[in-house]
RNA sequence: GCGGAUGUGGCGGAAUUGGCAGACGCGCCGGAUUUAGGUUCCGGUGGGAACACCGUGCAGGUUCAACUCCUGUCAUCCGCACCA
């Protein structure tokens, strides 16, 4: 058969869509299998790659399940929202929603020529007000059960983006969209209480399945660390300092207390504190640093004490000093810490610079050249000596605290609570009415969406407020409690808000009375199987977690977890071995390769080229070599002939099925095609095949290459799809071969083969190995003193 | 610094539980077809003159047998990073 696969790929593309295959169907009698791909945000450079890798993995897992009876759930949408689009917006003067809609047509006219199995009747679109009308809900189920606060803080600000950053995304000190170095500002901040749900993202990790790196970063990111806080008095003034520490067993050790710069009790007592001049401007070099500089290039201490406040032991009324520096953060524990220098490294390097005596309360270590931080026996600590157990004198230490009420056991996260809104144009705006009498007030249900209103100018405001707050009759409204005259909130929210929850509007997109139908949700709930890219395993997937349990916890979604399983896929790296950069010039587009190879050759060579977890480089070499694959499996059709099965092939064929349907279930595409290549030669050597063994072979490859598998299928005179065939079985019985081949070993050393039938003895087995003319040499004249065999594998005589 | 992962031909990568290292593909070499190139087909392809021998980052160890297990070490990549 000529293959022709352009014409082959628009022809099998057509008949799907107009035959509507694909489509999940609401029939909760069936078993059902919900995958998930994150949806692609429709950037005006189309489509990547990258989307394909990312894609073709639960593609294929999805035709096979369906294959085998599934209802199948395998949807696609847009996660539109952003700066991206809005940047392309202030540049050229167009309305950002012309940009999406135009971004969105293109993105789905490359995914439809590749020939995905998608669900194109549930598409989302997170900017469609029908779709952000019950993001804005989530967010105000959220406030009205006390999850969103507003603060005044010091938060990540980006200058060049203008807009606040959330942690997540302000990484290593650089803004997460123009790589900006993003300084502190304090700002009115839009809080997500995240943190209140640390210990349930924690907890809830034993019960998914996960790739093990994949908990683990969220693990990390969460933080969780358990230890004390003591109060510790200050002796000049009415006040406790509270400290957290997670080693409240070296409480005799404290010998000096560090405070963060900007620390609260120093501008409370400001005229107590002598060198007051000096402080604030040790705080003022603090607070032009970058969080780069302070957390990266400073490995030097610095600091100043603080002359007037000193500090009280309360364990042994011991006066202690208090320090300011940077190497304490405001933003984790309670921004300020006991300093034991014997036992801790950082505080170590601050007392000798300092001067600061070091006191050694557990034994082991050699404090005059470092810090000790590992077990050892207790000593100058009164009731704690003796014991050299940590975790038996961090109990004691703890029971010690409480009961004299000078402290107790706290649990900290790294995590913070997620600042959720930004100062731009297009995202959904934030349903809250800031009103001078009541407050603010959360809008009623029934006025959602709000939506966005149209607006000349898309820049941010200089002072860092958002576009619409310059639009007067979106901006003043009416009191949704009292009436009076009031003013809407005009910052939007963050674009991970529209991906918290996505998953769930695909179970029931058109629903307009809730953001789904509970009946569905029950039946396609949890995600079964979610693939994505490493990069969104701590924000996107904490972000939409937090989301999901929160709505678990009000009743609206029936399980905890949304997502049962997380597999993420490597990247696609450049022909030269490096990432894929426009600047770089070694971009692929999958256009480019649909057109001179086609879809069915570009989704084979994606997921042949390598293990599909790890990164690889592109080889175009090795796009034609999956392309003679395919252009040689259309040549099967000349010659095969007949029914049933070929005798000489049939093990073969048995093999490849288990090899194959065992492989995608474990995303080992790479060795599937293989072994499918494998078959492919083995059905060449033998120069004959039936045609049943062909449709066996084509079903087995339609998962990837479905448009030419379609057009077999339909010249070996069916009429039905191949895409909605029985995904073929196999008989393990017949997956193994009668006579097999048995390695022959010499002390170890491999020295040849012989072919015995694969029910032999141990005895025969050794006995053939003796008689092989390749081992003979080795051991005549020789004391056999060990005679190994492994049925089937191998045989291995020692000699002397 | 801490945590995780990886290291196999010229290249991408295969190798259930320790059991013939290099499947499959690319590339390369030779041959056939072709005016030629390309395509296609056939044969070969870890190193090595070798049926010896040597080969899975490096050095040891356990074992009849190690890419696989153990100890040490080096390199690369990723994540976190003064987290008290």
């Amino acid at each position: 058969m000529k293959y022709d696969f352009s014409s082959i790929e628009s022809k099998w593309q057509k008949r799907w869509a107009q035959a509507d295959i694909f489509s999940a169907k609401d029939d909760f009698s069936k078993p059902k299998f919900y995958a998930l791909i994150e949806f692609p945000y429709p950037s005006g450079a189309g489509l990547h790659v990258g989307h394909i890798k990312a894609y073709s993995g639960l593609e294929v897992v999805s035709r096979k399940r369906r294959m085998q009876g599934y209802n199948v759930l395998f949807p696609i949408g847009f996660d539109a929202f952003g700066l991206p689009t809005e940047n392309t917006a202030i540049k050229t003067g167009t309305h950002p929603r012309k940009v999406t809609d135009e971004n969105i047509a293109k993105f789905t006219d490359q995914l439809k020529r590749v020939g995905f199995s998608f669900d194109w009747n549930r598409v989302i679109d997170t900017t469609d007000e029908k779709y952000y009308k019950w993001t804005q809900w989530i967010f105000l189920e959220m406030f009205n059960h006390g999850l969103v606060f507003r603060d005044t803080a010091l938060v990540n600000y980006c200058p060049s983006c203008k807009v606040v950053l959330s942690n997540e995304d302000s990484q290593g000190g650089k803004c997460d969209i123009c790589h900006s170095d993003i300084i502190q500002k304090s700002k009115d901040v839009w809080y997500l209480r995240i943190t209140q749900y640390a210990d349930k993202l924690l907890e809830g990790l034993d019960r998914v399945d996960y790739l093990p790196n994949i908990k683990m970063q969220q693990e990390n990111w969460i933080g969780k660390s358990t230890g004390a806080f003591v109060n510790f008095k200050i002796k000049e003034v009415n006040e406790t300092l509270r400290i957290y520490t997670t080693r409240p067993d070296t409480l005799f050790g404290v010998t000096f207390m560090v405070i963060a710069p900007e620390h609260p009790i120093i501008e409370k007592y400001q005229d107590k504190i002598a060198n007051i001049s000096e402080l604030n401007s040790y705080r003022e070099e603090c607070s032009k640093k970058t969080e780069f500089e302070r957390t990266q290039l400073i490995k030097d201490k610095t600091g100043v004490k603080i002359d007037g406040l000193t500090a009280i032991n309360p364990l042994n009324n011991k006066e202690i000093p208090i320090y300011i520096s940077d190497y304490v953060m405001m933003g984790y524990g309670t921004g300020a810490i006991m300093a034991v220098p014997a036992h801790d490294q950082r505080d170590y390097e601050f007392a000798k610079k300092f001067g600061i005596d070091i006191i050694e309360v557990i034994k082991g270590g050699d404090i005059s050249v470092e810090a000790y931080t590992k077990d050892g026996e207790m000593v100058n600590s009164d009731f704690l000596n003796g014991y050299t157990n940590k975790k038996a004198s961090i109990e004691r230490m703890l029971e010690y605290l409480t009961e004299k009420g000078i402290g107790e056991k706290g649990v900290q996260y790294k995590m913070k609570d997620w600042a959720f809104n930004r100062q731009r144009y297009w995202g959904e705006p934030i349903p809250i009415v800031h009103c001078p009498k009541c407050g603010m007030v959360p809008l009623p249900y029934s006025e959602l969406p709000l939506k966005l209103p149209e607006v000349k100018n898309y820049e941010p405001g200089e002072g860092g407020e958002s576009p619409l707050a310059k639009i007067e009759s979106f901006v003043n409204c009416k009191c949704p409690k009292c009436k009076g005259d009031a003013k809407r909130e005009t910052d939007t929210m963050p674009q991970w808000a529209g991906s918290s929850w996505y998953f769930l509007r695909y179970i029931d997109p058109k629903n307009d009375n809730a953001f789904a139908d509970p009946e569905k949700l029950k039946y396609w709930l949890p995600v079964d199987w979610y693939n994505g890219g490493m990069e969104h395993v701590t924000r996107h997937m904490i972000y939409s977690r937090f989301w999901h349990k929160f709505l678990y916890d009000i009743g609206a979604v029936p399980v905890d977890e949304p997502y049962a399983k997380r597999t993420a896929q490597g990247m696609i790296l450049g022909a030269n071995g490096v990432k894929m950069s426009k600047s770089l010039g070694n971009v692929v587009d999958p256009n480019d390769v649909v057109k001179e190879y086609g879809a069915d050759t570009l989704r084979t060579y994606i997921l042949f080229m390598g293990d599909y977890g790890s990164a690889a480089p592109w080889s175009e070499s090795s796009v034609k070599g999956c392309k003679r694959f395919l252009e040689r499996v259309a040549d099967l059709t000349a010659i095969a002939k007949g029914k049933g099965t070929t005798p000489a092939l049939e093990s073969s064929f048995h093999k490849t099925i288990k090899k194959v349907s065992e492989d995608i279930e474990a995303l080992k595409f790479n060795t599937a095609i293989a072994s499918m290549m494998t078959l492919l030669n083995a059905i060449y050597d033998n120069c004959s095949l039936t045609v049943d063994e062909l449709d066996t072979f084509i079903t087995l490859l339609c998962p990837f290459a479905p448009h030419l598998t379609e057009e077999i299928h339909e010249q070996l005179g069916y009429k039905d799809f191949l895409s909605l065939a029985k995904w073929p079985e196999y008989d393990e019985s017949k997956t193994a071969d009668s006579i097999v081949e048995v390695a022959v070993q010499v002390c170890g050393k491999f020295r040849g083969t012989i072919s015995v039938s694969a029910d032999s003895s141990k005895e025969e087995l050794i006995a053939a190995a003796k008689e092989c003319d390749r081992v003979k040499p080795y051991i005549t004249g020789k004391t056999i003193i060990k005679e190994i065999c492994v049925p089937g594998k191998l045989v291995n005589i020692v000699v002397k």
